[in-house]
DNA sequence: GTACAGATTGAG
DNA sequence: TCAATCTGTACT
């Protein structure tokens, strides 16, 4: 089975789309080539309440306009001038609310094994900015009948953020799919 | 206009 | 432990 996910997917609750990421495969088509894999680590940002989104306050940047976008958009952006971040919009136009996509099946090796690797092994940089996942011809993803456990969920802190506080920066927003048939 | 720090990574 | 390297933001 192979269903690509809908807007009415990545429109929901940003947590649970978070969450049911998890186990879906992301699709990169290079030319005649397919790269992608399946997503093991995502983590939520929740602006403008959140501090540790970009979003935060309200404030909007030609950087982070994207996170308002309805979801299904690619929000992808540059730190520490070398690596790029891939993010995908949830929620409502207006809403600044968006997934981080850290990590893609062990299976790759090292390959994907954080989210500036796993942009660099995609071939991803600005030219994907605000992309529309439900319409792109090049990037997309897809669910391909994984069904995860909730016991194989794991949730924990999110990572590099501890400029946001504490309070934020304990939030329990980043999602592991522990998978036992790799 | 200038200064500074960041949702990271790989080398030392 | 630290440098690489660029963008947004908060100053002057």
């Amino acid at each position: 089975m192979r269903k690509k996910l809908t807007r009415q997917f990545y429109t929901g609750p940003t947590l649970k789309v978070a969450k049911e990421l998890l186990g879906k495969y992301i699709v990169r088509k290079v030319g005649k080539k397919k790269l992608g894999g399946m997503v093991i680590e995502t983590e939520a940002y929740i602006g403008p309440k959140d501090k540790a989104s970009h979003a935060y306050g309200g404030k909007i940047t030609p950087r982070n306009k994207a996170e308002y976008f309805i979801g299904g958009h690619i929000y992808i952006y540059l730190v520490y001038g070398m690596y790029w971040q891939l993010n995908i919009s949830t929620s409502k136009e207006g809403k600044p609310e968006c997934v981080l996509i850290r990590a893609l099946d062990s299976k790759l090796g090292n390959l994907a094994s954080g989210p500036g690797k796993l942009c660099r092994y995609l071939k991803l940089d600005k030219s994907f900015y605000g992309e529309d996942l439900t319409k792109s011809k090049r990037i997309w993803l897809e669910d391909r009948g994984v069904r995860i456990r909730h016991s194989q969920i794991i949730a924990t802190k999110r990572v590099g953020i501890d400029y946001a506080g504490p309070y934020w920066a304990n939030k329990k927003w980043r999602f592991l799919f522990e998978n036992d048939k790799i």
